[in-house]
DNA sequence: TTGAAAGCGCTAACAC
DNA sequence: GTGTTAGCGCTTTCAA
């Protein structure tokens, strides 16, 4: 039974009530440094008895971890934080840190001038998990974020990546268009100045040229706007297109709506495919052919290895599967 | 020009620039307490030069703000986290705080525990925006979280609320549904325990009964996947149904892929209207009938209530507007 | 209007 | 193994 508290049960109280040092209540509380079993059972008992609950903020002013794990999204405005991968991505870390007794704080990082410097210096921050990361990003990383920084996307010798298999799974796409007979494929791609979007492209291109297909890109930039205003340019620049390539699924439901929009027929006259698989992807009409990356998956193995700043490769790649459906 | 700091800026090398005690420094630089015109301009002056950024954590732990917004969201499960109306807010709320220097931390509230009495002693929090909140909830708030605290739906004397009209904009959705012709107009409602959701199906059972029209009620639980099962149950139940009001859009585009697959028309054999307005709303096929809320004015409102602390009406409730698509 | 001094609650050297 | 002693960087009385 836990004695409602009067006042803040402090470090100190519980270690009166142990019977020993406040160091030693530290030291078994933060199991960090020996105690003797016996002590260890009496600290802990104290503390559960007294309902006790460490002062993270004290805890990270004294030299101890952060206790708050950042999700940055680089990105130009602050809309980049509204899109349905960084929801699904913060709930994963949100999930993953729990047990760690961290929180998750999500950040919007200006492309042009991220700040690495004041989330390294930040006391609260335990680690950072990087989305969208650009070689700018990396380039500018401070070196007291090392072992403790984790990106989403393109990494470097100090910054483990965590990623899906971009290339392979574009690679895999483009290739069903081609055996459903598609030969004159466009594909709308994500904003230029996204690394992590560029394997995909150079994927679609090598493919195509390898096939003698004409390339046709057109820039988009993540959102479904950008994919209906990418799809018109298609359809005006390169009228006989029969199938199209996505860099994501809003993208793809954008250019999908335009086709609807004009008359065109999902997937007879132009076939669609997305990438991602957000929810709504299986929902659309015609449900949408995309792939799908274990996002829970990566950002839980990033989020781990923030924490446990343990030694991690400096690369994961993930696989991606084909989800086939009514679009393509 | 700042000069590169060789070693963290303290508050104590800002003082000693600027020749003044590290007390008269905190009061010019926190904007507490008082100090003349001049040494104010020093303070500032030497705080820019060598670009000093206070230590937020210390901050708090010396009995200053916290330095976070917690967004907290009750829910059942950690899967609350992961739904576009969540999004949403979470990327007004970080817009609205970060003027205020203040991050925005995400947080999942079991429904059953809240534990709200954690975030009122942490000394990082300045303050909370609750999400789905419950009658419970708003019983076990904490004291010490007074004029720290807003509620996105229901409210309490010591808890002000923000929210959208629900109760209006649920029977502007029904009358349309009326207009249009139907009869026999069928919802699918949140998840039972959730407050915010009863006063829309107060509205909607309120103009059905007064219009002599038989009551249809089903649960879902605000996802695609909960509105595809009650869509089934509403078929299987009452196959006359002609419209279907669905508590949020996510339920409401579950609830057309089933009709599609069942091979019924939208609008024709059923017209399905939606709440929200979510980004992909509108691209979906048929482009669904929806009320559209100011998601970002009233996250925004309750965000800057929370942080100016200043006395704010216990309720503002914001308007809704119908727009009209196709799918009803 | 300003300065001196006392903490906030905790961790981490360093002794024992 | 355990205790003692300094701080972490800041705000805040309390005097001057």
């Amino acid at each position: 039974m836990t004695v409602r508290p009067a006042r803040k049960i402090r470090l100190e109280d519980v270690a009166e009530a142990a019977g020993v040092s406040r160091a030693t209540a530290s030291r078994v509380i933060s199991r960090t440094g020996p105690a003797s079993p016996a002590v260890q059972d009496r600290v802990r008992n104290a503390a559960r008895q007294l309902g006790y609950q460490p002062d993270q903020v004290a805890r990270s002013l004294a030299g101890g971890a952060g206790f708050r794990l950042v999700v940055a999204i680089v990105g130009t405005t602050s809309r980049v934080l509204d899109d349905p991968y960084v929801d699904r991505a913060l709930a994963a870390a949100a999930e993953t840190a729990a047990p760690y007794g961290v929180g998750v704080s999500l950040q919007w990082l200006p492309r042009r001038s991220p700040r690495l410097d004041r989330l390294a210096e930040d006391r609260s921050v335990r680690g950072v998990v990087l989305f969208n990361t650009t070689e700018a990003t990396l380039a500018g990383m401070p070196a007291a974020l090392n072992r403790r920084v984790a990106s989403i996307g393109i990494g470097s010798p100090s910054v483990p990546s965590f990623d899906v298999d971009n290339g392979g799974a574009a690679s895999t796409i483009v290739r069903h268009l081609y055996g459903i007979g598609r030969r004159r494929i466009a594909m709308i791609t994500g904003p230029p100045w996204l690394p992590c979007a560029w394997r995909s492209v150079k994927a679609y291109q090598d493919l195509v040229r390898s096939a003698g297909l004409p390339v046709r890109l057109v820039a988009g930039d993540f959102s479904a706007a950008g994919g209906q205003r990418g799809m018109r340019i298609v359809l005006r620049r390169w009228p006989d297109t029969d199938a199209v390539f996505a860099i994501n699924d809003a993208t793809a439901l954008g250019a999908i709506a335009v086709l609807r929009e004009t008359g065109r027929l999902v997937p007879d006259d132009i076939a669609v495919a997305g990438f991602d698989d957000i929810p709504f992807a299986e929902l659309s009409a015609p449900a949408l052919t995309t792939a799908s990356h274990p996002v829970g998956a990566i950002v839980s193995a990033a989020v781990t290895a923030v924490l446990d700043g343990s030694r991690v490769p400096p690369a994961a790649v993930f696989p991606s599967t084909l989800v086939r459906r009514a679009s393509a």
